[in-house]
RNA sequence: GCUGCUAUAGCUCAGUCGGUAGAGCACGUCAUUGGUAAUGACGAGGUCAUGGGUCCGAAUCCCAUUAGCAGCUCCA
């Protein structure tokens, strides 16, 4: 005797069996199946329709709104998309395919590329699989059969996945028509249910996502039960891609790339490098405001130095090096990637005292890294980038306090550029198993670290998710995320603890009690690169950033050149109060003037015609306001310089 | 670095079977004039990314390099 519940939504029903009774039965009993459901959660486990319940239990009913839901749907397109490929190119070797968010991808060892006539001609298979609605059916396997299944299959990395798996892991099977794929499920009730799919692109992926591995062909897809929401998610994408910044920031003149200057070194145009310099001097007389010291250090320096701080053992191949990084003989510099090392020279620049502490450093740091050829992108990515650095070196018992300090300037600045709304947070810790000797320290070092950095989270009541191997060479990270217009995520803002470079560079101070002692070290950047958060500005926005940030804020559009003098006047006015404004006298017309500046993104566009000379009121557009107002000049130039001059992170 | 795709005017793109290059927008000149998304005429612009090769002949076919894109791997 089992007494089941079944929930969907808002709706619940109980459902008592004699014996063990299937989700679908036992939903179908009390009437609240539907096409629409998908699978069933039971006892917080996602589980496919056909699962049976033998006790008492709880099931949920999970449709295509609910994430779950979701994902085993597109986990059965993923299926569909494997039986596709393998009756078209049977020799083609199968591996993964999860879904993922907004979709679904599998990864093939294949001879053959698939090119997109060779993806148009498995979608077209696709469709005949989910035509002939293939009942999904699951089965288990003791490992050595599992293992003598998939060797006669002719699938070697199914049977490196099986023998992967734990001793005592169930090894399950689904199958439908005449394919088979191990998977941990769970599936759909049938092929049926896929209505409206489509592959999006083909690239290269490692096996087990390892770089020494070989390279797979890996289809991505995306999948809904019904073609309007595919459609409409299909031109979703088409319009964020619009926004990309790599495309936007160099229509709207932000920044360009030269193929004679090379991969990752873009050139910040006009407008990006106003935008970037109002960036940098908010950063730099906020942090003055929040009592941090600027420095200025140099940008290369002997590799003697980066000996001292690790970065020779563990960063050598992402700097440039000028010399022979091998002939110990000669001299050998290489750029900086990092200000830490030269930041420390400041503080050891005489002996300290606790009462120097905190000493909270900060540069407007350009760095160079040699990142490898294929992870340039626009603005996001690149081998030069400047960022304000600081570090803060601090008395233990300091540490919590200016943590904490860190983090809310770091919060004010992304809040003020309007991202922080957008932002998560990793809490980016150390691999203890991690084999390629990546970190410096001690276990015992490492753990003090992050449960100094775990408390002083939970203690600031920080959401976070856990980032394993995502550390630095020093010590862990809270690093601030930001996902572009692709969803693919970067880090916009790190801080991080640090308690171990100071004693590799001697870094001392005389205690309260006369003892010397090594000081902890926050790792901090408030705004990070400006180059990155240009683009996710131009991306948030689409190329109308905030006023405040505009390069161009006001377009003055006189009617005709009987109105020129008077609109220049205006312009001198507004330039005085430090207005960012061009007139556009051209011999256009004004719808003509007009359009283009609204393809500009300028914020507020004033036109001068007779009106306004006559009446002394100016007649203003903006891209809030869709029709013109026309207001007192006084009271015009009050609200456009209050505007300006305000930090808003909004664009008006 | 790896897999795949791409490179023609500032931008978006045509260019058939290999036979010496085309449009729209942008730009310039002139004329016109104006009230919120496009006034008209004329003009200038290209060593078809770069370097090799095949060929009587290459934007077109082949190879290499460089750069750009998607993803993987790495990272702020």
């Amino acid at each position: 005797m089992a007494n089941i519940t079944v929930v969907r939504g808002a709706q619940q029903a109980e459902y008592n069996s004699e014996g063990a009774v299937t989700v679908y039965d036992a939903a179908q009993a009390v009437g609240l199946i539907d096409r629409e459901v998908l699978a069933a959660r039971v006892d917080g486990k996602v589980v496919a329709l056909s699962y049976a319940l033998a006790a008492d239990a709880k099931a949920e009913l999970l449709t295509f709104a609910d994430k779950d839901g979701a994902h085993v749907f597109r986990h059965t397109a993923s299926h569909i998309l494997a039986q596709a490929v393998k009756r078209l190119f049977p020799s083609v070797h199968l591996t993964i395919g999860p879904a993922i968010e907004d979709g679904f991808y599998y990864d093939f060892d294949s001879e053959i590329s698939f090119t997109p006539e060779v993806l148009a001609q498995i979608e077209g298979e696709m469709k005949k699989i989910v035509k002939e609605n293939l009942r999904i059916e699951r089965f288990e396997l003791p490992r050595a059969e599992a293992i003598a299944f998939m060797r006669e299959k002719d699938e070697p990395y199914k049977v490196e996945l099986i023998e992967a798996l734990p001793e005592d892991a169930v090894i399950s099977f689904y199958r439908q028509g005449e394919f088979t794929d191990l998977c941990a499920g769970p599936h759909l009730f049938s092929t049926g249910a896929v209505k409206a799919f489509k592959l999006t692109s083909c690239t290269g992926a490692y096996w087990r996502g390892d770089s020494k591995n070989k390279m797979l062909q890996r289809v991505y897809g995306t999948a809904f039960p019904i073609k309007d929401a595919l459609n409409a998610h299909l031109a979703q994408i088409e319009e964020a891609k619009k926004r990309d910044h790599n495309k936007l920031g160099r229509e709207l003149e932000y920044f360009t790339t030269v193929d004679y200057i090379g991969q990752g070194l873009p050139i910040l145009l006009p407008k990006g490098a106003r935008v970037v310099q109002l960036l940098q001097r908010f950063v730099e007389d906020e942090e003055q405001k929040r009592g941090c010291l600027l420095t200025k250090t140099p940008l290369f320096a002997k590799r003697d130095l980066y000996k001292i701080s690790g970065h020779w053992d563990h960063y050598l191949d992402g700097m440039f090096v000028i010399g022979d990084p091998h002939d110990e003989t000669k001299e050998c510099f290489a750029l900086r990637p990092m200000t830490c090392p030269f930041q420390y020279q400041v503080f050891l620049n005489r002996k300290r005292s606790y009462r120097d502490l905190p000493m909270r450093l900060t540069e407007t740091s350009t760095l160079f890294r040699n990142e490898d050829s294929g992870e340039m992108h626009g603005l996001i990515r690149v081998r030069q980038f400047t960022i304000s650095e600081g570090h803060y070196i601090l008395r233990p018992e300091q540490l919590e306090d200016e943590f904490r300090e860190c983090l809310d300037l770091a919060k004010f600045m992304l809040d003020t550029v309007g991202l922080l709304e957008d932002c998560t947070f990793r809490f980016s810790q150390w691999d203890p198993a991690n084999p390629k000797n990546k970190y410096e320290g001690t276990p015992e070092q490492w753990e003090e670290a992050q449960s100094l950095m775990a408390k002083i989270l939970d203690d600031l009541g920080v959401e976070y998710t856990v980032g394993i191997d995502e550390a630095a060479f020093y010590g862990p990270k809270l690093d601030i995320q930001y996902k572009n217009v692709f969803g693919k995520e970067d880090t916009i803002v790190t801080i991080q603890i640090d308690l171990l470079l100071a004693k590799r560079f001697g870094m001392e101070y005389t205690d309260s009690d006369n003892t010397q002692k090594n000081p902890y070290i926050i790792h901090r950047t408030s705004l990070g690169c400006f180059e990155r958060t240009l683009a996710y500005m131009i991306e948030k926005f689409a190329g109308a950033l905030p006023t405040w940030l505009m390069p161009t804020q006001v377009v003055v559009l006189p009617l005709n050149e009987v109105f020129a003098d008077y609109a220049y006047g205006v312009a001198k006015r507004l330039t005085a109060n430090g207005v960012r404004v061009e007139v556009d006298d051209s011999s256009d017309t004004l719808g003509y003037r007009i359009r283009h500046a609204k393809l500009e993104k300028t914020p507020y566009i004033l036109v001068i015609g007779e009106n306004e000379m006559k009446n002394g009121t100016l007649t203003v557009n903006d891209r809030v306001h869709e029709k013109p107002y026309t207001m007192e000049e006084s009271a015009f130039f009050d609200k456009l310089l209050t505007e300006i001059k305000t930090r808003s992170k909004t664009q008006n």
